[in-house]
DNA sequence: GATGAATGAGACTTCATTCAT
DNA sequence: TATGAATGAAGTCTCATTCAT
């Protein structure tokens, strides 16, 4: 699995054929199939053993006491989190954008699905609610945390792309970015 | 190449065969063959239709006279753009992210590229020079171009996967949270 | 037709189609079809020409008044008319190793085909009877009739191949090459 | 790859296409592309194979001690190897005139190269030198190796073509035609 | 006469999957 | 467990041919 996950990090989801990675791995094709009923569950296996390294680290951010902090680590961690297994995360973001159903219709991705952005949602009401943010409509609030998430999304590619790429302060801007966008207006 | 956007859209760029585009137009495959040389040119003719749209569409932003109208102006006007031709982008955006070359390497998208955040970097260095926007330092502006961006390019993919995505209120709520985000603090 | 033949030379049957020779006349693939119900008709008539010129350009040879003049006159006549239309010759060459019928025979070609050997068989059996060559089985005349047949044709091969081969010399090396294998022995 | 070169044997090369050679041998064209990477390299393994079967059968030609014996072993050992190996010399020779690269040029026939007539060349400057032969100067050399050569190729055209040709009839023939062809001119 | 669009067959190749060993 | 042979579907591309204009 790890094999796999390089070479789809390097050469894109379609030419990630099993030959591919047996090649790489310098095993058999029949190994790959041995051990997976298909190619698909191979592809199921690494997003959600991503899922279960994600949902341990992301257990952290709860902890926090105010919203204006938890925002806070939620940036860090997330980002943090991608760094650990940037390899990791890009592939999935690769499965996750092409892996399709019979009609078309992308399995894992759903742009759609509100899930994802509802905890960031819930970190704006509760800081608005108690007056740590500035006031935060729902619509607005959907809005903010689309942006967050996209740009901690953004963050994985740039890494693949840039081994230079300094995680570290991009996440020290970000969390700037984003307190000044929620911060209270002047008087 | 109509009938190709709409079949990228639906399906993906790589189920998006000659043949399954064929099918829908109600042509035979060689038709499409017979009009581009290879399945690459017409990818890549569906790209380079888009930007040649964009430039035109995009000379408008720099008609602004103050850094905050520019920058609103920009966010304004690339949703619209991507709102009137929102199959066209999102094929565009599929295509990007998949055409590579024989070692593997992404042909069009080269996330490490600064290219695309140049405009908006300019706009932010403009805005806090002349007072407008608070300091921005340059490693500032560069996330928050970032930002501004991936929040952009995320409306094309709410857009095809939710037909009542509400992009004049995405806009609205965009310009509002980088305004939040660029004002001066308050004293 | 002259196209058609150059770009057999140049770029083999195989590679020939009617696209290529299109290409290469600067006219369209339908102004071929147009003029030859079909590819294999167009292949037919450059045979065919070339047969026509092929038979005028022969009849010089019966002229001969003793066997020995007469087949160095033969040697002599198909080397001249080779280095006359090489390129026809080479296409022709070409044509007919590769123009084959449903079942995959050579329609042209017919290696077993004694045809073309008889006039040389008649030479050498005239040559041996009026006593200025030696000895000549029928068997013999036969192997001699295909050799000399063979050194006449690897002219064309080499003539395509190399624009500096000396034609003029090579006709002078086979006459008396085989005026030596047909010479009466010492005794 | 012994179907595949009967089939060439049969139908040509154009013709002996992956499906061809699969339907005749009973397996399907994918288990011909996965032993060979590619067409070209089939054809190319045919080709290899040849020449190695043939160096081991023409070092028997260099034991004999004189030029006059030589000639004579050359052209047996040749014809012999064609009788032992006669589908597969056709199939090379047919493999040899079509295969050209992208620019349309031959990639094993090189008929200009002169590297092929070099052995008869030195035999026949050897028996020239110890008297054995007739004076032969080097341009005659030439065209005589040039001869003797097609003289042999013909063979193999002539036996795919007719079964009943008589090889053994054939080689006595020619070493005759040449030994009368080399020898010392009457006093 | 000439053109260019369109077709459909067939070629090579890739690939996920199956299976005997 | 692991391998390598085999399969068959699907993909891209080439090409001779047809046809309306």
């Amino acid at each position: 699995m790890e094999i796999a996950i390089e070479t789809i990090c390097d050469i894109g989801y379609a030419q990630a054929s099993i030959g591919q990675i047996a090649k790489r791995a310098g095993v058999s094709k029949g190994v790959i199939t041995y051990h997976f009923p298909s190619k698909d569950e191979l592809m199921q296996n690494i997003v959600e053993d991503l899922y279960l390294k994600g949902a341990s680290f992301m257990s952290k951010i709860a902890t926090e006491s105010t919203a204006s902090n938890m925002l806070r680590r939620y940036i860090e961690t997330n980002l943090e989190f991608i760094l650990a297994h940037k390899q990791h995360v890009a592939a999935v973001a690769e499965i996750v954008m092409n892996v399709r159903d019979e009609e078309g219709k992308l399995i894992y991705h759903q742009p759609a699905d509100n899930a994802i952005y509802v905890p960031l949602i819930e970190i704006l009401q509760w800081g608005q609610e108690d007056g740590s943010f500035r006031p935060i409509l729902p619509t607005s609030a959907q809005v903010l945390a689309m942006t967050i998430r996209s740009a901690i999304d953004l963050a994985s590619q740039q890494l693949v792309a840039n081994p230079d790429f300094n995680m570290k302060e991009y996440a020290k801007e970000l969390i700037q970015l984003f307190e000044a966008a929620t911060r209270k207006s002047p008087i």
